[in-house]
DNA sequence: GATGAATGAGGATTCATTCAT
DNA sequence: CATGAATGAATCCTCATTCAT
């Protein structure tokens, strides 16, 4: 394994360990293995390691809902085991988690977030996209957005964390709209 | 307005300019206008900050809340309300709200949090009860565990954050059944 | 004495003994009997001291000087004593100078270096119009800029000597009267 | 060009640039296009590399001095001319001459800057015997001495113009005319 | 209570030098 | 000869915390 990958995985395992307020560039590169200056030769702070070790995770998070998750099944199955996926990855990882989130909140790397997040959403988006057009949603679903409230449900039910963006009033305002539409159903009011 | 109110009101400015890692005690007295030593009179720590922060910022958020909320109004109308209220303190306060969590994660206050938050959810699921007892929302809803869910889910459209707690394995398996009935009739799903 | 001036004489002592690319910030605050940190409470870096450090050793040189020479003298005196001055002061702290001027020339600080050598100058500047004006020296001189020619061939004239090792009395003494010849023909004294 | 000039010359070139105490093996090897392992091919370390650009700068005076200086003109015609060449270097190399003075002086090659200077004494010393033997200036004059005393006189009057900055034409023409001034006295030409 | 200069342990970072390729 | 990734000792610098005034 290449180095820059030794020094994210090993991060991971540490930060997990220690947190990572506590944790020392010397105790990452002793776990793994190499001097400590050849850290610098990757990564020039503790900090910029988070976008990395953020995509590490998102990898990981996908293989256990691949895996979890069987497409040929009715959606609503497919739900209920994407709930358990989502779940256990946060079981497993939520030190992680929290590390990333608070290590991206504090630098200057929340656009990189987006972007390590995309295949994710993506995925659930394609699923949604099948499933409405065979008829098993409803119809006034948007897959995309949709998605995106699926995965932070799950997540904020299985955590309760809380992330953003903002200064995008129309944005705003079609994602009010649809989370008044999703919450409508989801509360079977009316 | 007393020291310790002006401690962490500078402390909270102080965090959204620089962000909580950079931030030193030092930054924090200058923007109070006290002395360095003075802080150690009212908070025996740095990350002894945080529980008073996030008190803080609750309270803003259930002025906010309440103030746009109109008990009067139809369930319907008053999530419309409340979606627009979260939205519009995560717009105002985003950075904060990563800070609190990153903050108290990153220490051991973690405990501090649900005693923070109590009264939103308590005043949210107040409002599901109501609505149950009159019928306006399905009956198989379970108003305190439900409150936690929309908020959840709100903020998480308004931010995308994510956070959690596990170990709680029977506790996780009324919650993801809980979140599959939330999830089945948000999605009109059978 | 304030610890600012503490830090400078110690640092000079130091740098005298361990030479200035070898001394560590350590080496003098443990000179200084202060403790680490404070040092970066008066001085940014190592090479900041360079200018506070010239200020000293213009005033020690200046003390010397005065000492030595008598202006109730004849020019001719004067300069002879000027020049046993100049002499003792780079005997005693010639590793200085030579820190001083790399000091000054590997940083920014070059400006500072004429304001600190100012009173100097002017102080020769000055003996050198009174002479003038008594017709004790070729009328053709300008004061200003040949104070600054005389301290330049003194030192250089020193540096010759003292610069590899110290104790040359005899070297010293031949080197000095030379100096004095060629000074006293260049000012057409007497 | 054969490596070793290479590095020599890089260095000087980055050494201007950068100042010494900055300068990093790095920079240097970044210079001159080669490996970092290369260096040390040709010089055992970092410091070891004063004398040889010592002795490049001595072979540019020199060959500056040479150029400008007309052996077959009087005396009093060649020091204005050696004036001129002295401050031509001075002008174009400032920063140099203050870095071979404070490298050497750094480490321990203090012995070998009278080997690289030695040359350049030693060609002055003999004109001035020549022009002593012709009772061309005065007959009380050590040559070997004087030599070092003049180079010391003019480039001590070169530094004090070009120290701070460069372009200064007019200053260094009135500097140069009161140093030949001087220097006319001092050896009593003409 | 209030101050702010002083502390010094703790950790980040640098960079000359090596050596396997 | 040339390379440049890797090394890790050396040292700088930070900043939470203390305490004499």
């Amino acid at each position: 394994m290449d180095k820059k990958s030794k020094i994210v995985l090993s991060a991971i395992e540490v930060f997990r360990q220690i947190g990572i307020e506590k944790t020392k560039i010397s105790d990452i590169v002793k776990a793994a293995g190499i001097a400590q200056g050849t850290f610098y030769l990757y990564f020039p702070s503790k900090l910029s390691l988070m976008p990395a070790i953020a995509e590490v995770m998102v990898e990981k998070t996908m293989e256990i809902v691949k895996d979890q998750v069987d497409e040929q099944q009715d959606i609503s199955v497919q739900m209920k085991q994407l709930i358990d996926a989502i779940f256990k990855v946060n079981e497993e990882y939520h030190e992680i988690q929290a590390l990333i989130y608070s290590g991206l909140a504090s630098t200057e790397h929340l656009k990189e977030w987006e972007t390590v997040y995309a295949p994710f959403y993506n995925w659930i988006s394609e699923g949604l996209k099948k499933a409405k057009m065979e008829g098993k949603i409803r119809q006034t679903i948007q897959p995309d957005r949709t998605a995106k409230l699926i995965i932070g449900l799950i997540e904020s039910a299985a955590e309760q964390i809380y992330l953003y963006d903002v200064n995008k009033e129309d944005e705003a305002k079609i994602q009010k709209a649809e989370v008044y539409e999703f919450l409508k159903h989801a509360l079977s009011i009316g």
